[in-house]
DNA sequence: CACATAGTTGGGTGA
DNA sequence: GTCACCCAACTATGT
């Protein structure tokens, strides 16, 4: 009972299966759990409203649930750089314990923050328990190369064998007494008015976060045995009216959920039933996490196209009037303008809703850099999570991973597969309301009589479609090949390649001619 | 090295 | 409503 540990939350927002915690908990006379807000970084971060007020609500749980085991949550003000070492002499800290984050951005900052520890003597302890495997492991198993498909990733994993299971939570007999510290205004939880937020400008908060939060919507789902085990991603709905997936996400990105609680869970529940398989079943959806984490990890760049080795490069316009129109839900497209509508609101839109409106920024339609969709879905998405948001963007764009770039989502015709009387567009466009279904994906080919029985004249009360899909995606497909042809798979750069083409171009011409 | 195969979730058409 | 097929021809991986 000889250390005074500082656990530091910084995703892991949860007392479940937290081995960092538990690990701060051994021959500890006193603890101090601090989460780090950097006031000039929340300023500057782009982050929106909706995912600070997430944030500040699975603090509160946080504290809340600390204190009921007799302790308390520090928010300490300032840089991990700053603080550290300040807090190291106050508290007289000797042992650091935290949960290994891999993102570029994380491995910097604790490198540094390895670095001020060993100076002050304390020691460090990190557990992996954001993913369900060891990422860096996963890659050494492939050679020291990121796994590009999912079936490559599954092989390796299975090599590594299962998870492993989640911890217990602390109890009150591990934590008590170890906090004597009470404190109110200095490291209280921040509010959003502290970090510049207004927040009269928030909507319904249909997604609260927080561990308690996670584990009742786990709970909740989890409790539909059949639907678990049937479920197939491809075959769920990106416009049902409320969420047809289990938007467990935004809680897994912040660790208000532990990934291996809900992967064992399924375990659980899968035991001695039929049920789907990778990777469209629910433990796939967790597989594709660790997927896209790995190449997070092993890939460098990755949130970019510039040297980035596994990315095409594509000479995408630059096009502020077409941003903005797709941003700010103006595109004239009913499926697309809902969907960036709900995504603005609610924080949280279908893994096929986001195909669709990738698919149209860059590909499809407008021609414009995943990059930049890729910071609008780091601001407005509560579940924003770096490496997969690039590893998607690359994905959807056909710039990575897939590769298929003639299959191209309609922004008319993918909706209607599953809401054909457009009762979603309705919903998120209550301007559209009137509009008869025939033309609610389409209102621009209404006539006007139409139009003005619908009290919504196109052009005055919507816009127009700022781009005719069908004339753009032919020449876009195109473009794509251009880029396509251009790009070394082994470099990244633009190539050798561009010369061999030619040549592979005529052999395919050749085998196919052999074969009719 | 050559070659075959598969790839989480496209759209359109016609049977 | 469901299915097979075509569109045109990509890459990563495995044999």
């Amino acid at each position: 009972m000889s250390h005074s540990c500082i656990h530091w939350f910084r995703k892991g927002l949860r007392l479940h299966d937290n081995p960092a915690l538990l690990a701060a908990l051994r021959d500890c006379r006193r603890l101090y759990p601090i989460f780090i807000l950097d006031p000039w970084f929340a300023a500057a971060a782009n982050v929106g409203i909706n995912r600070w007020r997430f944030l500040v609500g699975a603090l509160k749980d946080l504290d809340r649930s600390l204190r009921e085991l007799d302790s308390r949550l520090f928010v300490v003000r300032g840089k991990p750089g700053d603080v550290f070492p300040e807090l190291f002499r106050e508290w007289s800290v000797t042992r650091l314990t935290f949960e290994t984050d891999t993102e570029p951005y994380s491995q910097q900052r604790d490198k540094e923050v390895l670095r001020l520890a060993e100076e002050h003597g304390v020691e460090v302890i990190q557990k992996i328990s954001h993913t369900l495997y060891n990422i860096e492991r996963i890659i050494e198993e492939n050679n020291g190369k990121a796994p590009l498909t999912c079936v490559r990733f599954q092989t390796v994993v299975k090599t590594i064998g299962p998870p492993q299971r989640p911890l217990p939570s602390p109890t009150l007999q591990e934590m008590n007494g170890k906090c004597t510290e009470t404190h109110d205004e200095k490291y209280g939880i921040p509010t959003l008015e502290e970090l510049g937020k207004d927040p009269q400008l928030t909507g319904p908060e249909i997604y609260p976060g927080g561990e308690q939060e996670a584990l009742r919507r786990l709970d909740k789902y989890m409790e539909r045995t059949g639907w678990v085990c049937s479920f197939e991603k491809p075959n769920t709905s990106p416009n049902a009216l409320s969420p047809s997936t289990t938007v467990l996400s935004p809680y897994l990105k912040f660790g208000c959920l532990s990934v291996r609680t809900f992967w064992w869970r399924l375990v659980g529940i899968y035991q001695g039933k039929k049920h789907s398989q990778p990777p469209v079943s629910l433990h796939g959806q967790l597989l594709w996490r660790e997927f896209f984490y790995t190449a997070g990890r092993g890939i460098s760049n990755f949130d970019r196209m510039e040297g980035n080795p596994v990315c095409v490069r594509v000479d995408w316009d630059s096009n502020l009037e077409y941003l903005s129109a797709w941003r700010e839900a103006r595109t004239g497209f009913p499926f697309i303008d809902a969907i960036m509508t709900q995504l603005r609101q609610e924080g949280w839109i279908h893994h096929l809703a986001r195909h669709a409106v990738a698919c149209f920024l860059t590909r499809g339609d407008l021609w414009i850099s995943w990059e930049e969709g890729q910071k609008v879905f780091e601001e407005l998405l509560l579940d924003a999570d770096w490496a997969l948001n690039a590893g998607n963007w690359q994905w959807l764009s056909a710039s990575a991973f897939f590769h298929q770039y003639f299959r191209v989502y309609s922004p008319v015709a993918f909706g209607k597969k599953t809401d054909k009387n457009g009762d979603y567009i309705k919903k998120y466009l209550p301007i559209l309301k009137k509009f008869p279904a025939e033309y609610i994906y389409e209102p621009w080919k209404a006539p006007r009589s139409v139009q003005e029985r619908a009290g919504c004249i196109v052009g005055k009360d919507y816009p127009r479609p700022i781009v005719e899909h069908e004339a753009v995606s032919k020449k876009n497909i195109l473009r794509m090949k251009a880029a396509y042809a251009m790009h070394s798979p082994d470099t990244g750069g633009p190539s050798s390649k561009a010369k061999k083409h030619k040549a592979v171009s005529i052999k395919d011409m050749l085998t196919k001619k052999t074969k009719k």
